[in-house]
DNA sequence: CCTATCGAGTGGTCTGGGTCACATGCAGTC
DNA sequence: GACTGCATGTGACCCAGACCACTCGATAGG
């Protein structure tokens, strides 16, 4: 297993060697296919998972059947925390958005885990916290932006996590598809695309399959806002 | 300071009374009226609070001036976690909804008091977990739901925290005026407003300065998913 | 190579709900 | 009691964005 990309979650970045050897034991890997689900929304289960490599979306769905996203997470990130400290049933479906490999623990592991190690714990609650910020800040979006915007931020957010910067601005290989794009900003379709589009045209950004090459970040910055 | 009710919150229910006086120690009191701010959203601030008496509202405000209301909180609830674990500003302004009385907790002795206490710590995660998971449920109603769905979920949800039932319906004393309420689900005073109107018209509820009696909570929690 | 399928791009229509503009109904306070 | 604010009702108007109906490529099975 990656031991690098264990140590690279905030979670786990304080370990020294000792203990990261120790917590590779307890843990197991798992792998999916772009598409493939890993548990869906109303499971039960308890284990934390740790993005080794790839990327998921964390999704729900609404009693008539449309789809919303709650986050996409790439390599370093974990997820199914919240079933293991609010005990109840998994509250989002985690799907494959490219080939992915996981790391996980039990809930029993890492409460063992945590016990004489009150830095981690630490560190989790920071985590989950970081969270709950980012989801308030999500819903004020949801109040006070339009979709442009939420979509302008949106890429950002992506850009950040996933990009590489090139002489020609700032490569986002976000692997999502529009329909997956717009779920995460609660709009249609139709009317991302329509801001995408609108971007491209203003030549804030250039639009790749499945990815955007940013040009402009501060434009995109004050749309955002 | 009133001790039963520090105990009735759920982060330190399983104290003992040894544990529950040595707290005592390490918190002080703060009063407010209604419509005075404790803190703002941007202050610096490390303090976590517990409502021991009456009710506040976690607000925030948008760079156009505009306000929107993450929660209202009433006994036993705690608020001011966010700055304690993801170092950083306050993320919301608090404001006292009705005359009210708060316990404090600074982070040094909140952290110190946690060492020995695992089981208090799990609770905190478990607060904060629950936390998190509410406000994606709060995402996706404001993706799904049109606003009198979110009006009849935001009444039930202060009928089950403060509400009180009789021969003639469910009591609610929210104490929130209709701007407010228009500001905790995201839409405008006016809409919410018909919204309760409408209600009322079919006999789900009667409308009652601050407050309101639900007399068929059935037909509110139809509307509501 | 020929279809099916799926993602992307675009115009046209319709509506929920925001904004504006009032009216009414109260507390306080002078 | 008259005057000033604040909270509450309600209609008229308008627009962002959902929904619908297509077209156009690209990828994939057969």
């Amino acid at each position: 297993m990656d031991n690098d990309v264990v140590r690279q979650a905030p979670l786990f970045s304080a370990l020294d060697d000792e203990a990261a050897t120790a917590l590779r034991g307890s843990m197991s890997e798992t792998r999916l296919r772009r598409g493939e689900v890993l548990f869906h929304e109303g499971d039960s289960g308890d284990r934390l998972y740790i993005v080794l490599d790839g990327k998921v979306k964390l999704g729900r769905t609404s009693s008539d059947g449309r789809e919303n996203l709650l986050a996409i997470l790439g390599p370093g990130q974990m997820f199914g925390e919240l079933s293991l400290f609010d005990p109840g049933p998994r509250s989002a479906t985690v799907t494959a958005v490219t080939d992915t490999s996981f790391a996980s623990l039990s809930h029993e592991d890492l409460l063992r885990w945590l016990d004489g190690r009150p830095t981690v714990a630490r560190g989790l609650l920071a985590q989950i916290a970081g969270r709950l910020r980012k989801a308030n800040d999500v819903n004020a979006d949801l109040v006070f932006s339009d979709v442009p915007g939420r979509v302008a931020k949106a890429l950002l957010d992506l850009a950040d996590r996933f990009g590489r910067t090139a002489d020609d601005g700032v490569h986002v290989h976000h692997d999502l598809t529009q329909e997956e794009l717009a779920q995460l900003v609660g709009a249609s379709r139709e009317t991302v695309n329509k801001a995408l589009a609108d971007f491209a045209s203003r030549g804030w950004l250039r639009l790749e399959p499945r990815s955007v090459v940013i040009m402009e970040v501060d434009r995109l910055q004050r749309r955002a806002r």
